[in-house]
RNA sequence: CGGGGUGUAGCGCAGUCUGGUAGCGCACCUGCUUUGGGAGCAGGGUGUCGGAGGUUCAAAUCCUCUCACCCCGACCA
């Protein structure tokens, strides 16, 4: 492609709306604009790194047999009130009307529509295992879009559905997709977890995210040091404490605190740490409350909270909850005395000399033994795992704490779907049961985003080869000079005969605009040519992520620059095969 | 949904408090010079001051309503 005919409306100031690298450079390097909130155009390059992570996942999804097709992006109500998402979905789903007043939503995922497609089609066991795929827009409504293509409300997502005769086949399904997803991100270039999710209330009983590591990823993650352990915090289980985290002497005294409604305030009026007290949180579970109690210094977990409780719904009680179940004015409350049902983290069994909430105005225990003054329902983990934690799975392995970007979820999704919809086949003893599913997601524009979050500096984009917009630019320094032209024109002619993908800066500009625009672009390979060098004979070749650049001889460059390409995009694929295929 | 903030040229912003001819930088157009890290000089303004209503002789500026966008929060009793 010649820059002078393309359109890349590169900008060199900071959009004010833009915070994170991938959103700045993604716009200011003519990638993306924006429509509205969360909403954006795919400009012609933004389009070209959409299409190649696309085709990644396509041949790594077809390799596995999966077949892909297209659905409907506007999808009728009745087929969503069928599974209960009507309302369960709520104000994320974008609801709209057509002309005869008929509940429509714009797809924000496609478990009901693919669904139908399959108990309409499919009766036999004969017919499994099936997996379809679909590459394409979706929409939700999210409560807070942000950072660009990292969270918007429309993005494009591959989604794939399998649907299995047993429980064992959507197992070995299940393994063969966690196989090409990591094949996929391999191919892509991108540095990635595999981590532990919340299977949630579903009843499915595997899920793994794959999270891409970024400062600024929304998720916060706990990897072992020791062991291939990683989970999402809120999904993290975290090893037994060697000893009782709280351990103190005295009696059970009422004291006065007045005032003092944080744990803060109160180890700071009592004189002393925060982790001698108990923090006791209150949640309503399914309606009804709860206690549940952390060391002072901890935070709770409100996913093991929802898992000990049975919950299905799980929200902090408000604060005339709080007062109706304690009796006591908000700030104030404690498991001595409380009647509603207590859970206790793990680390606070055996506690003594502990300070708590009295239940009453001011005041707080001291000397609190939760075995002697309490009665505690269950002791469970159910604080969020922390840096330093001991990890569950192995021995003296501890938690580290990252951030990281979902790029992909798999998920062993039951008959979640399959039984309110009645997806049934006959087995081969002519007996009906609903089909096994499996569902495995990949947010393909966010894909792009995250790559930007783990290769970028000051100037600009450095993609890695497998989905920049282009394999090579190709920069002549002075369009005025006619050796200089021509050398680069049958350069450009050469490399892309040899199937080499070329963004040829044939613009008449200076030589630091060009430079300026190419680093932020961020192609891979840039190769530049001016005056002196054809003088002497050469090109200059450099690598987006090095700082340096090299000498190539100008006769054979093509085939030179070619090779280089070829060898770079045999890395990722070479990285990829590491991963055998189950 | 709660709190904070911003809407003025394509982009980034000043001007608003204290009402009085709409500005700056970049970009853009013309010309000349320039050409290895976003060139210099000269000339050119391309604007429903987010929208509606109101106050006033006069509104970007004051008042009311409204829309859009951004940030933080929506778990630490």
């Amino acid at each position: 492609m010649r820059c002078s005919r393309a359109f890349i409306p590169t900008l060199k100031e900071v959009p004010a709306d833009a915070q994170v690298a991938s959103h700045i450079y993604m716009v200011r390097g003519g990638f993306i604009r924006r429509l509205a909130a969360g909403v954006y155009s795919l400009l012609p390059l933004g389009w070209r790194v959409i299409r190649k992570i696309e085709q990644i996942v396509r041949e790594e999804m077809d390799a596995t047999g999966a077949q892909e097709l297209h659905m409907p992006s506007v999808l009728p109500a009745e087929l969503w009130r069928e599974t209960g998402r009507w309302d369960e979905y709520g104000p994320l789903l974008l609801r709209i009307e057509d002309r005869k007043g008929a509940a429509f939503c714009f797809g924000p995922t496609h478990e009901e529509v693919v669904v139908d497609i399959a108990r309409r089609e499919i009766r036999s066991y004969r017919d499994l295992p099936l997996n379809l795929y679909q590459i394409q827009g979706k929409f939700r409504d999210e409560l807070r879009p942000r950072a660009g293509l990292l969270r918007s409300r429309e993005f494009i997502m591959k989604d794939a559905y399998s649907f299995h005769a047993s429980a064992e086949d959507a197992s070995s399904e299940y393994a063969r997709m966690y196989a090409a997803y990591q094949r996929i991100f391999r191919r892509c270039g991108l540095e990635f977890r595999v981590v532990e999710a919340d299977p949630g209330a579903i009843g499915g009983n595997e899920s793994h995210e794959f999270q891409v590591l970024a400062e600024s990823g929304e998720d916060a993650l706990v990897a072992c040091q020791r062991c291939a352990y990683a989970a999402n915090v809120e999904q993290a289980e975290v090893g037994a404490p060697a000893e009782p985290g709280v351990r103190g002497d005295g009696d059970l005294e009422k004291v006065k605190t007045p005032g003092t409604k944080t744990i803060e305030a109160v180890a700071g009026f009592l004189n002393v740490a925060q982790e001698r007290l108990i923090k006791t949180m209150i949640y309503m579970a399914d309606g009804a409350p709860v206690a549940v109690l952390v060391r002072g210094d901890r935070a709770v977990n409100e996913v093991a909270v929802k898992k000990v409780t049975g919950a299905s719904e799980l929200e902090l009680a408000q604060q005339e909850q709080v007062e109706s179940a304690t009796g006591a004015p908000y700030g104030f409350a404690g498991p001595v005395g409380l009647a509603i049902p207590i859970y206790a983290d793990a680390e606070l069994e055996g506690a003594t000399g502990a300070v708590a909430g009295a239940n009453e105005a001011d005041a707080h225990y001291t000397g609190v033994s939760l075995g002697r003054d309490a009665s505690v329902r269950r002791y469970a983990t159910l604080r969020l795992a922390e840096s330093g934690d001991p990890c569950p799975r192995c021995e003296d392995g501890t938690f580290e704490l990252m951030r990281g970007i979902e790029v992909g979820h798999v998920f062993n999704l039951g008959t979640k779907y399959s039984k309110p919809m009645a997806a049934a086949i006959s087995d081969e003893a002519g007996q009906e049961h609903v089909m096994e599913m499996g569902c495995y997601g990949i947010g393909i524009t966010r894909v792009a985003s995250a790559a930007i979050e783990q290769n970028h500096d000051d100037d600009g984009i450095a993609w890695p080869m497998p989905i920049a917009p282009y394999e090579v630019t190709l920069l002549p320094l002075q369009m005025g000079d006619e050796s200089v032209r021509e050398a680069a024109e049958s350069l450009y002619r050469e490399l892309t005969d040899a199937g080499v993908e070329v963004l040829f800066d044939d613009r008449d500009e200076r030589p630091g605009a060009k430079f300026k625009d190419a680093d932020l672009i961020g192609v891979p390979l840039r190769v530049a040519l001016g005056k002196r060098s054809v003088k002497a004979g050469e090109i200059e070749i450099k690598w987006r992520w090095e700082r340096e650049a090299t000498t190539a001889p100008l006769a054979g460059a093509g085939e030179a620059v070619a090779a280089l390409v070829r060898a770079e995009r045999r890395r990722y694929v070479e990285r990829a095969a590491e991963v055998s295929r189950p």
